[in-house]
DNA sequence: GTGAAAGCGCTAACAT
DNA sequence: ATGTTAGCGCTTTCAC
């Protein structure tokens, strides 16, 4: 026994300034002895703070995107672990009902914060929460709207340049660029970096913008359309993995072979890519993580300051076979 | 007010039965009125249950079957909310720091059980929880020793066995399968299933079973070996679509189309598979989860009980072009 | 069937 | 610098 009260022990747990140096030492031991370990749920009751983290998890695509936020929430977890907080999982249909979910989990669970993936144009989460006082970072910009919470992002125009040049530095000059339609804010991005890259090398791109839906068929399709015109590009830069595996199908099936007669780039570098030889921008996920629990820790320990700085990260172009 | 003390209110939400009825709905509509709902700290300090469920997460893998099992933690997510649980994440590096985390959880927030996946032979962690006497199932078998616990998985054998008496259907007599080595539980399980519809047709495989670890390239070797076979065979059996994958990768390489010229099988339907239009056996993840959910809810509420009877459940074939 | 008392394990506030 | 008191919100137990 350390013969000291029960609140001196929460003391050399909870604010070891306040404990003398010799006590805390001897506190200190017992504890590593008797293996204590403070109980949670007494914990928050009485601070409502409960080290939780809570994100919304998406459904499942059934796209070859899916793994990217699989990799963004793994991070989460060890590093948020690392800091003693920990990931509650919650999902939604649609808005409103996320909406209702936050409202629950602030009152009932005490969260201490939410992480959130995926925002659109007008997204009414961010409104409720912030109008709520709720801490929360997004990993996505807030397209649109102006920012009245801190954001992680991911520099998707930096990562479409970077490939769209190494593309020019190989010599290409006819070059493509296989897009969502507009108004998606992810897609617009990527496509601007494909733009300044061209603009910047003084190569027009005229006829060699396509914009289709995001999948694999549709991908296709362009391909195909793109290699079929007069003077058909010889590299195309792909606004996702899945647009670009639509392409590599296209070239495969018509004995191309990609990267040696046609270069071909994704984006995202989802495991398929790796698998089959893909050049794809690949985004830092990792940092994205760490840099959403570095904002809330700093909004959770100073919540008078305004929303933090956000943070936009560079992305990272694989090379692979397809860039020839 | 309903002008009822605090303990009929606690007794209205959890005990209804003790509650007079004209009493229960005065309180029921005050409650519904002011949004009450208890307090997850409080109620779990005093009942030693957190509704929490515990999920380890695997750290991603760079194969293209890392969405399978984000599909079932969705689906986990989804059906355990509706059940008034929450999923917590957690992610450890190996079996001892996982255990270790395992009594953190238990001690610190009284999760009130785990789902494991990813079992593998002589796994640590399913004997320390059984010694411990914690609430869990796995999904996926306890793969050597006997069960002592619950369990969910998916028949392999079931899956190949049909996907192979799919092919034997459509005329082909003359088919491979492409396996991992010997001794992974889940890859000899698949392996049996091919094996059976084989002997069940009368079909000899001598010099068709080829066993490699699970990556394209080695998929792609051992698809060009086969082919390179004196009597090369006209169906691939595959234990992953991966591998599957480097089979289709090898005979686009060749100008074959597979499905017309070989048929090729893969198995866990990722969305890769869809979006190339491989055939491939699709694990009933939705089933599993909620599998996984009943038989927690099971022992829960009834501890006393021995393990509860396993659950196996029977995937199923998705034919696409790739089965010719 | 309903109410009152006690206490889960912790920490904020205050007293020493 | 340390100890004491009170109370977070709920439910188990017991009295009525």
């Amino acid at each position: 026994m350390a013969a000291v009260s029960r609140q001196t022990v929460s003391n050399a747990v909870n604010s070891p300034h306040l404990v003398r140096a010799d006590t805390l030492e001897r506190v200190r031991a017992v504890i590593a002895q008797v293996g204590y370990r403070p109980h949670r749920a007494a914990r928050t009751l009485r601070t409502r703070r409960s080290h939780l983290l809570a994100v919304p998890l998406q459904p499942p695509t059934d796209t070859i995107g899916g793994s990217v936020l699989d990799q963004f929430l793994h991070s989460l977890t060890v590093h948020a672990q690392a800091q003693d907080n920990r990931v509650l999982l919650f999902a939604a249909e649609d808005d409103d009902r996320e909406i209702a979910l936050y409202d629950e989990l602030l009152d009932d669970h005490d969260v201490d914060a939410f992480v959130l993936t995926g925002t659109h144009r007008n997204d009414r989460r961010t409104e409720w929460l912030a109008g709520r006082g709720a801490v929360f970072v997004t990993f996505g910009r807030p397209w649109g709207a102006d920012a009245h919470h801190g954001w992680v992002d991911v520099d998707g125009a930096a990562g479409t340049f970077a490939a769209t040049m190494d593309l020019i530095e190989r010599g290409h000059r006819r070059l493509a660029f296989l897009g969502w339609p507009d108004g998606s804010g992810v897609g617009d991005d990527r496509r601007f970096g494909f733009d300044r890259a061209c603009a910047q090398a003084g190569i027009s791109i005229t006829g060699w913008r396509l914009s289709v839906v995001n999948e694999l068929a549709a991908g296709r399709a362009a391909g195909a359309q793109l290699l079929d015109a007069d003077e058909p590009p010889t590299a195309i830069v792909c606004v996702s993995d899945t647009l670009a595996l639509g392409v590599w199908t296209e070239l495969t099936a018509r004995r191309l072979q990609p990267g040696r007669d046609v270069a071909v780039v994704g984006f995202d570098d989802t495991p398929t890519a790796a698998v089959i030889g893909l050049s794809s921008v690949a985004q830092p996920l990792n940092e994205a993580a760490m840099a959403c629990l570095r904002m809330l820790t700093d909004v959770l320990s100073d919540p008078a300051d305004g929303p933090p700085d956000p943070v936009l990260l560079e992305p990272r172009l694989t090379s692979r076979a397809s860039s020839g």
